[in-house]
DNA sequence: CCCTGATTCGC
DNA sequence: GCGAATCAGG
């Protein structure tokens, strides 16, 4: 898999807009959540809350008295290189005081990050998906006004991006079958509509007639606009 | 154990 | 530039 447009407009959406590395990697498809970290940073768009961050302190000589490693900088010498042949010599030889038996299990709960949406639903964790523009779809029940900057203006043909494409050379789909979307995308019964298509048209007919607002004269419009990845369901 | 992001470094 | 391996905190 290669970094698209496409892909990195929605790596950085939905890496801005919350959304967990897994879950990136998961919606792209593809590429591994360390793909996905790795390029974050590389596209200069890191600094999120970060488990292992969230703590910012000088290293005061506490313990440790022996330091076998008078490396030249002072700089962390934290991660090593895992081909090379690391010497994982002397390292937990000083530490029997407190490394061995002293370990409080302190794995509780895991619930102290800041949700933007707190869910009042607890069955259903956290649906956030993204439609082909990157931009952030929410569910029925997740109406709020202000989360993402704002979806995309102009669009006009509904024209699926090369993302839902991947999915669909998995299923079958073709030009001549309607890409309609049924479902999200993720879920289990996600699909396609799958029928012929409207010739000239990427959707059935039936497709079309949502995907496509007849021009009306003025005056005369509909008010409700017609988003194919916007609503809540569509089937 | 699970999860998370950060970092390094061979490719 | 990419991403697996690794680290480290929750």
């Amino acid at each position: 898999m290669s970094w698209t447009e496409e892909r990195i407009a929605t790596l950085t959406k939905m890496w801005e807009g919350g959304s967990t590395a897994s879950q990136i990697a998961d919606e792209l498809g593809g590429v591994s959540r360390n793909a996905v970290i790795g390029k974050a940073h590389r596209l200069g768009l890191k600094a999120r809350p970060s488990p292992v961050k969230a703590n910012e302190k000088k290293a005061d000589g506490k313990k440790k008295s022996a330091a076998p490693a008078p490396s030249p900088k002072p700089a962390a010498p934290k991660a090593k290189p895992r081909g090379a042949a690391a010497a994982p010599a002397s390292q937990q030889a000083a530490d029997t005081s407190e490394g061995t038996a002293a370990k409080p299990a302190a794995a509780k709960t895991q619930d102290g990050n800041v949700q933007p949406n707190p869910e009042k639903r607890p069955d259903l964790p956290k649906i956030v998906s993204y439609g082909p523009g990157g931009f952030l779809r929410q569910g029925p029940g997740d109406q709020q006004p202000p989360i993402p900057p704002a979806p995309p203006r102009r669009l006009v043909p509904a024209k699926p991006s090369p993302e839902i494409a991947d999915k669909t050379s998995l299923l079958d789909l073709n030009d001549r079958v309607c890409r309609w979307p049924m479902g999200h995308p993720g879920e289990p019964d996600f699909h396609f509509c799958g029928d012929k298509v409207n010739p000239g048209f990427p959707y059935c007919v039936e497709h079309c007639g949502r995907a496509y607002q007849a021009q009306l004269p003025r005056g005369a419009r509909r008010p409700p606009p017609p988003l194919p990845f916007g609503g809540p369901r569509v089937r």
